[in-house]
DNA sequence: GTATATTGCTTCGCATGCGAAATAACAGTG
DNA sequence: CACTGTTATTTCGCATGCGAAGCAATATAC
């Protein structure tokens, strides 16, 4: 990934970045970089490692959690369907899978109807890490939330999904 | 990373989610996952895989294209320096240049004044790359904006800075 | 002028995650 | 029932990227 010229450091260059708020919809994306690409791949970043320093103490990742809420929704899961919930590829999963498995948070256990299927669950202690999750999440959402309409939130949410639909 | 319940899927999960496009906000964060921080999370990780695939002929990731960029416009730049830009550690930085020089688009050399200082430059052929990250990234961008207004986009880039900043 | 601290970068160990290939189990055809 | 094809998951190799530790060069203290 990549934050982009003169987006996302912590120095004087951030000054510079306050002016153009056109997201570099008018611009054919010859002349300067579209800055909309690399604000999203800056504010992900941010997401993720705040996540990730907040949740240390149990090593939940941002990738853990949103397979932890998931399977507090659906226990049971396929691999393949948690991978298609949280947007992974089968074969990143199945690696995060492992050390949920090893951190005793979930357990993996073939379909007796068709064992090339592996039913996922959460153990006693995964259950009791959803709460941490849950949390974390709900203050981050604040964070992130804090200061903005809920229109323009919609508008966010909006473009967020078209971003990803239009990219699938 | 990751999406989250429901968020991302190709699959009939997606039917639930057009509904509730308030992002969160008026949601403690307890009774239902925070919708906003997963679909940022989603949004980013196409982006980055759109341009991964996209420039899978020169080996441009979105990393590497924020690193070429930012060196268009500050030649000789020291590795912290461009770590700051594109928001990443020096840790970090350090592989992907020395991917990129392996690569021969950037090249690395010793700041005769201080000799811990890095200065990192454009080769040829890196100046060549940038075209073709411009155009791509270019694309990109139209993809991403289509559909919406300036008012809107504006709204975006504010709400993604903010994401960056207040979790920084 | 040597000891100490700081700075800039790299190395190391690990987590994350993708694509391609391998594996295993099921499904359909003859 | 073997033969083939499909499906679900894992394994492997690689890229990305973080934090901690290490190293080299410079700056500061005494």
């Amino acid at each position: 990934m990549a934050g982009g010229p003169r987006l996302a450091g912590r120095t004087d260059r951030d000054a510079a970045v306050k002016q153009d708020d056109d997201g570099g919809a008018h611009d054919g994306g010859r002349r300067r970089p579209p800055r909309l690409i690399f604000l999203t791949l800056t504010a992900e970043r941010r997401l993720r490692r705040w996540i990730g320093r907040r949740g240390e103490d149990r090593g939940l990742s941002a990738a853990a959690s949103g397979v932890l809420l998931y399977l507090a929704t659906r226990p049971g899961a396929s691999t393949g369907e948690v991978a298609d919930a949280v947007d992974a590829s089968p074969a990143g999963l199945s690696g995060l899978l492992s050390r949920l498995e090893k951190s005793g948070l979930i357990t993996r256990a073939p379909d007796p109807g068709d064992r090339r299927t592996i039913r996922v669950n959460l153990t006693a202690d995964g259950k009791a890490a959803l709460g941490a999750v849950q949390s974390v999440l709900g203050e981050l959402n604040g964070k992130i939330t804090d200061g903005f309409s809920g229109e323009e939130l919609a508008v966010v949410a909006r473009w967020l999904r078209h971003v990803a639909e239009v990219l699938d």
